[in-house]
DNA sequence: TGTCCATGATCAA
DNA sequence: TGATCCTGGACAT
């Protein structure tokens, strides 16, 4: 269940086991059978992230995987042995070091060239990546009537935010998430964006999302730590009902753009 | 054992 | 807007 922070750390899994290598290539489950056997033998030359889109290119064959929902990449040391796994295997890289399992992926197929260039047409700039432009954001934030919560989830306006960032850069800076995109001030636009950049390229190192400014945090605050599934210190993600950490009042949620979206009525007021 | 839900996204209507 | 796909974990029964 990943934004684009995992994508990116991905990438450099994958780059960091099998860059440089031939890889074996099968599909177990055999829905991604040709592909798999398409790249069998290749070398993996590059690995990359754009959104929450992994491209991985052998040789000038080039994977794409999107993890969707329920999508995830186990790795393990050693080459394959005989102990039990469970579920469905879509996709297995191997070399005499490692390998690495794809489960449940919502795409895992091969990217001709021109597929892979509409691919990255239709993703707007994504805060992770240094050759981004935050410029074409701005265009089409100002030039929409959606609210600004419904744009942060649109992967043609940022690319790779997903559900807990945009909630959380939300709260951090005060923005009403009702507010439509075209009444959004230029300032408030640049703020969002260097907050997702922050946040973001934290959460990449790091590998889980932690939001809460220092004079928030738990120990600061005299409160117990978050214990949550997902594992970071955020503000409202999911603590519906819950006081917020710095006025107090209780934490909302409500469906937009098809994702519950938390926010604290008290501090973001219109 | 079954149901619901989730850091996502597409498609039909 | 709703149905659907994908998998696993939490929770109810």
């Amino acid at each position: 269940m990943p934004e684009g922070h995992v994508i990116h750390r991905l990438a450099r899994v994958y780059a960091d086991a099998f860059g440089g290598l031939p890889s074996r290539s099968t599909s177990p489950q055999g829905r991604f059978a040709d592909g798999a056997a398409e790249i069998d033998g290749r070398v993996l030359t590059l690995a990359e992230a754009v959104g929450k889109h992994l491209l991985l290119e052998f040789e000038g064959r080039c994977v794409h995987v999107h993890l969707g929902m329920a999508g995830r990449s186990t790795f393990y040391a050693g080459p394959p042995d005989d102990r039990p796994l469970t579920g469905v295997i879509r996709w297995r890289l191997e070399n005499d070091r490692e390998w690495a399992d794809l489960r449940g992926p919502a795409a895992c197929e091969l990217l001709a060239p021109q597929a892979r260039e509409r691919l990255l047409h239709r993703l707007g700039p994504d805060p992770l990546r240094e050759d981004s432009d935050p410029e074409i954001a701005w265009t089409r934030v100002r030039a929409s009537r959606r609210s600004v919560a419904e744009l942060l989830m649109d992967q043609r306006m940022f690319a790779g935010v997903g559900n807990i960032f945009r909630a959380e850069v939300l709260f951090r800076l005060g923005v009403d998430p009702r507010l439509p995109g075209r009444d959004v001030p230029r300032e408030t636009f640049e703020e969002i964006w260097s907050d997702l950049e922050e946040l973001m390229a934290r959460a990449c190192a790091v590998g889980r999302i932690d939001t809460v400014r220092a004079e928030h945090l738990p120990e600061a605050m005299g409160r117990p730590p978050r214990v949550d599934r997902h594992g970071g210190e955020v503000y409202v993600y999911r603590r519906e009902g819950q006081p917020c950490h710095v006025c107090g009042t209780a934490i909302e949620a409500r469906v937009v753009a098809a994702r519950n979206l938390f926010w604290c009525p008290g501090c973001q007021a219109p």
